[in-house]
DNA sequence: TTCATTTCTTAACTTAAGTGAACGAGGTGT
DNA sequence: ACACCTCGTTCACTTAAGTTAAGAAATGAA
């Protein structure tokens, strides 16, 4: 499982023996069950999550109605808002299925930084590639109807229909249920 | 005007004046004229940018149809996706109104990068802060009618609905001029 | 200023999403 | 087996966005 996390760190910078065990000595891993909240609306938090294997999705409560906003699955990182703003959290983060995830706070990334800072160098990387892409994301978004982000969907993550509830999947293309329910039935008939 | 950069910079690191005098030397300052389109559709570039006074756009064109996907206006920094990819870029960024900008491509970034590390260390803070902004304006974005987000724009950036043409709005908000003109009048109503 | 072009608004009509309600399938726990 | 609950689908109805077209207002250039 650790080879993973190595693989991907990897393709930023390569480590050496002695930093690979400063990692693991760090005792990051965890194995979280389907369910299971991770974080909540209102809290202060330090940590940020890489997804080993699994899926977790991040959703806001809004007259007590959930709307799912990402799902993060193998080899996705997740750095919450509230722990780079320092304020607390306006989302919720909760396990889609049962994960196994890397889970290390801001005080440790300092730590580990301060020994290795090549590893700052891969951060610095991965949250302007992460930029990027959100960006290509967001724009994809505003610039199509809920049934083209479905068919993006289906195109670029379909694994996320499968093991996702259509309801969470409707507030992640910024519909509701029912709608959701209508547009399939329209793109199958269409067939 | 450098003087506006210097601030931004001195949000997330102190600058000597030696470091200072090398980002004056690299000569980043251009004042560019509304309607100038800085990048195209299918080109490739290096180029990061930061608005000191103006306003900048990026949008897609879609079926021979203007797509706007974002505003940049003062102190706010673009990197394009295609710089991070290197790849052809997918949209257009043109000016909005006669702007002041600093334009600096990769290569000088890893110069000064190179000479003065706490940058990269700016970069890195920078565009964390950046992604998780951008995540949290993408969720209110897919959990908002475009009614709401008009008056999520009105309340964040009412200087955008004065200085920028409704079309050009419109799109940001995900929907037609038409749309966006009765959405408005559906409000004026309301009061 | 005048003319031409672009931008914004209005209107009528079409299409799709929101809403409220009902139903059935599948799962859970007792 | 039973009741219970969640989830997905369907229906009828409402509301708002997309579309097409026309005209008014603003802008910019000659």
């Amino acid at each position: 499982m650790q080879d993973l996390l190595f693989d991907f760190i990897s393709k930023y910078i390569s480590l050496t023996d002695e930093e690979k065990n400063a990692i693991l000595s760090l005792d990051i891993f965890r194995s979280v069950k389907k369910g299971t909240i991770l974080l909540k609306e209102g809290q202060k938090s330090k940590d940020s999550y890489f997804v080993l294997k699994g899926c977790i999705r991040t959703y806001y409560v809004v007259d007590s109605e959930e709307k799912t906003t990402a799902f993060y699955t193998e080899m996705d990182a997740l750095t919450p808002p509230c722990v780079v703003t320092q304020t607390p959290s306006e989302y919720y983060i909760s396990c889609v299925e049962d994960s196994i995830l890397t889970v290390s706070n801001s005080g440790m990334e300092v730590e580990v930084n301060s020994k290795f800072p090549k590893f700052d160098t891969m951060c610095k990387m991965l949250s302007e590639e992460l930029l990027a892409k959100q960006r290509i994301d967001f724009d994809a978004f505003k610039t199509s109807t809920p049934e083209q982000r479905y068919m993006n969907l289906i195109e670029k993550r379909p694994d996320l229909i499968q093991r996702v509830p259509q309801y969470q999947l409707a507030s992640y293309l910024g519909i509701k249920p029912e709608s959701l329910s209508r547009l399939r039935a329209r793109i199958t008939q269409k067939k």
